[in-house]
DNA sequence: GTCAAATGCTTGTAGGTGCAAGCATTTGAT
DNA sequence: ATCAAATGCTTGCACCTACAAGCATTTGAC
């Protein structure tokens, strides 16, 4: 019994709807941030990382580590926060080769109105749709996915969360 | 207890593996149709869908439809596929406003030349890092979160399979 | 101390997607 | 029969992302 060259009935059952997924919901996060806070997911979730940290300010590669973002991508994405002054970029103290990304007072204002609306969001779409022992669920699954994607675990989120 | 406005640490700790799982999973079944096939997932998609008709051909909305595209989407997809030959534009018999694609000869070659390497990398990265019991699992709470993203069921996904 | 390799980041370019606007045909109410 | 609304699709543009190439700095082997 090799394995089949196409999906099995079984597989197509999962794999379908899991690609109906990555294709809806991802556009659905986008539109309720770009309609209500003309953000892109991708940088609210950056933003809303750099909230998180003490000193407001996070090293290019681990934000990108921690946004799942190629360094071309993020580094894309800040200047144009940088251009609409929610970020700013500082030279890194102990390597002149490195670049912080300091997010503003007016980026952390940004990031507290965007918040009760993608939460919002986010559980309309997803989290009130699962059952408690879903949640669960999801997470196993997700983390193991994800330690596939991403073996050496340099995405932050596959050790931390 | 009403609901906080930001997440919760247990929402946060489902949702953002989930989210990441939404940044990593599409890049990496494009990087492989695209370096292996010159095919983005999305293309790859509609062509097989086209290859499993009876008549190897759909109207637009339908093949939208089934691929969870917007029309304008996939109408500027059509036109690159139309291109390169793998499929071509057919005015439908019964609607005069309709347009049907046909899948070619080559475009069939194509999917089936593609298939046995995408399957792989799907298994690779998500089928085979679940456990059995992990396929219902995901197939529900995929099912779960579409028929909110998609309450009316027009994307055919969330009826039929 | 020297220099090749590795690291950190930026920039340019090519390509895909969303949205708004537009055109043609069909439907349905009258 | 008429015509406004709905339907089916296409096009243009603005925006975002991936990849390759490039530059500066740091590291590590000698």
């Amino acid at each position: 019994m090799s394995t089949p060259r196409s999906f099995t009935p079984d597989e197509r059952r999962t794999w379908v709807p899991l690609a109906a997924l990555l294709e809806l919901l991802p556009r659905q996060l986008d539109a309720q941030l770009i309609r209500d806070e003309e953000l892109t997911h991708f940088d609210y979730f950056a933003l809303s990382m750099l909230v998180l940290e003490p000193e407001h300010r996070l090293r290019m590669t681990a934000l990108a580590s921690m946004t799942n973002a190629t360094l071309p991508r993020l580094s894309h994405v800040v200047t144009r926060l940088e251009k609409r002054g929610f970020v700013r970029r500082d030279p890194a103290p102990d390597d002149a080769r490195a670049t912080d990304v300091v997010i503003t007072q007016e980026g952390r204002r940004k990031v507290i109105h965007a918040t009760p609306g993608h939460v919002a969001n986010v559980r309309h779409y997803v989290l009130d749709a699962l059952e408690p022992e879903q949640f669960e669920q999801l997470r196993d699954i997700a983390r193991s996915v994800l330690a596939r994607l991403d073996p050496e675990g340099r995405m932050i989120v596959t050790r931390q969360v």
